[in-house]
DNA sequence: TCATAAACGCAACTCATTTGCGTAAAAAAA
DNA sequence: TTTTTTTACGCAAATGAGTTGCGTTTATGA
């Protein structure tokens, strides 16, 4: 069985010949948004499958969400062991050329303590400038 | 003068009835979307306008934008002395129960040197939690 | 007071994302 | 394997934030 179809097993998620183009798709990309996806993948016709997909991706916590410089929904594949409950406390850093964002593992969100009265549950730290392939 | 007509001529803005309303509304909220000053103000019949007075503001660096916690476009009046060449280099806080998002100018965002290829010109810091009023 | 540049208001548009629903296909049960 | 059940797909249509065009009105400053 290709890894592709493997994740989908492990996610209890169907097998079907789009889902499996598209976590292989995952699989060779830093993020996507749905425009990326219909223009990559052959085997849909329809954005609203697109939609769906990711959707029922991220319930299961196969993906999750990233932030994207004109603020579309984009999706990166959850590199370490995923559950649920696994934090995705690292920093994300988007491209201002290439308009990609990236997980940027090596670096944490900082913890910050209350200040000011204000009850800090999680923190998000974005990056911006030019990747590695864009300088 | 009123204080919001000072700041309409200081930033060589035009005066009117609707757009004083919109600074005075700026200078006691943390910030606002489009839909909370069609909501609180009634000098204008049309979002047009309102888009049209939030670019205008913008573009002379009366206010800037913050994150939303819907990805709305979201904005707050700059605290600090106001010049389009000044940092907006503080965290901002959205709290989860009123949505709203708080400038917190006594944290700055990090400075992260460049990691693994990447050429990181600035960064944002987005806090997350239950700010004073709703605990 | 007059000229002019900017602001307003209305209509219509764009475009990402969502919803409804009937059909097809995958997985589970028999 | 066949049947049943559950989920995915695809089409059409809706939603809703934000934008654009354009004619009219108004603030400003000469």
């Amino acid at each position: 069985m290709k890894k592709a179809e493997k994740i989908l097993k492990d996610f209890d998620l169907r097998k079907t010949n789009f889902r499996i183009e598209l976590v292989a798709l995952f699989l060779n990309s830093t993020s996507l948004t749905a425009d990326d996806i219909k223009d990559k993948i052959s085997a849909t016709k329809d954005k609203v499958t697109i939609y769906r997909a990711l959707e029922a991706f991220e319930k299961k916590c196969m993906i999750h969400r990233v932030p994207d410089k004109d603020n579309l929904i984009r999706y990166a594949i959850c590199q370490r062991n995923s559950s649920c409950s696994h934090d995705h406390n690292h920093a994300h850093f988007i491209c201002n050329v290439c308009a990609d964002t990236f997980c940027i593992e090596s670096i944490n969100t900082p913890i910050i303590k209350n200040e000011e009265g204000f009850n800090i549950k999680k923190s998000k730290l974005i990056l911006e400038g030019e990747c590695p392939s864009c300088q």
